[in-house]
DNA sequence: TTGTGTTTTATTGCCTCC
DNA sequence: GGAGGCAATAAAACACAA
């Protein structure tokens, strides 16, 4: 390996950096500035004791880690703007133009880039946050319409059959449940159906496999959710991705994204599991 | 002033691509 | 096999409350 020997960056801050015969070169052991490699390189020192003076180290040894000024942020910001990957030609011209190692820009895109995919997890994780709280909200105002209209075709059961029963036994025993009562019973789903599908993208609630609000009193949780603009948001997803994302970053990026989604449905489904599913 | 949490800079190891 | 990307992590620098 090109053992890393100490260059001091002539930039206006000063710094001492440690370099290979490349940016990319030095990779070695944590840090090459320990006592043994500092006395290789610092001959003038004759003595352990003499580097570990107090006022060497206030004075002479590297200085540590500095932070870019303000300006220097400014343009690599401007530059990750236009452009989040770093080829090697920009990378060099920013290096001479910032008085920074190129080493140093490629370091400071590669945290650049890894801070702004945080923040664009954050943002959707918040957009389908939002997605699914409205869509929980229009299933709580179905759930309470659900409820209101079995309670409405109960009622009227009930009056019926007490009709029927008013009207005397010389007549035709009445079926269990009435077909006026069923036939009631039909035009309320029906009615919740033509509602529920009508808008919604084609998702039908009571499909035909599926449990009937009548004889079941199943929840009406549609398989999709219909009012989830998870179509939308996944849109945007992908088109702030083309802007300076690859295929694969996306796809893996996506399935993280959903994956978060779906801990999060599962965590919802869970909590309200006494209502959705019993 | 100091303890603590956060942000920024840098390193390391592993992976993929050419 | 080298170059470069990313995730995980260390450590310095910074912010801020007590």
């Amino acid at each position: 390996m090109d053992t890393g020997r100490l260059i001091f960056d002539a930039s206006c801050h000063g710094n001492m950096l440690l370099m290979g015969s490349s940016d990319h070169v030095f990779r070695g052991s944590k840090s090459l500035l320990n006592m043994e490699e500092t006395l290789k390189r610092r001959p003038f020192f004759s003595s352990h004791e003499e580097l570990m003076e107090e006022e060497y180290y206030d004075e002479q040894l590297p200085e540590k880690k500095r932070r870019l000024t303000p300006e220097q942020v400014l343009l690599l910001e401007r530059s990750f703007e236009a452009e989040n990957k770093l080829e090697p030609e920009r990378k060099s011209q920013l290096a001479k133009k910032l008085g920074l190692q190129p080493r140093q820009v490629a370091v400071w895109f590669q945290n650049r880039r890894a801070r702004w995919k945080t923040k664009q997890l954050e943002r959707d994780y918040d957009l389908l946050k939002s997605s699914y709280d409205s869509l929980l909200s229009d299933f709580e105002a179905v759930r309470k319409e659900n409820e209101k209209l079995k309670s409405e075709v109960f009622s009227l059961t009930e009056k019926l059959q007490a009709k029927e029963s008013m009207a005397g036994p010389e007549q035709q025993p009445p079926p269990a449940k009435s077909e006026h009562a069923i036939a009631t019973a039909a035009d309320v789903t029906v009615k919740v159906e033509d509602r529920l599908s009508s808008g919604s993208g084609g998702s039908a609630v009571v499909d035909e496999e599926g449990p009937q609000l009548l004889d079941s009193g199943d929840s009406y949780f549609p398989d999709e959710y219909p009012g989830c603009d998870v179509g939308a948001a996944v849109e945007g997803v992908h088109s702030e991705e083309e802007e300076d994302g690859s295929e694969d970053s996306r796809r893996s990026y996506l399935s993280d994204v959903f994956a978060a989604a779906e801990q999060h449905h599962h965590e919802e489904e869970q909590r309200l599991g006494w209502w959705f599913w019993s």
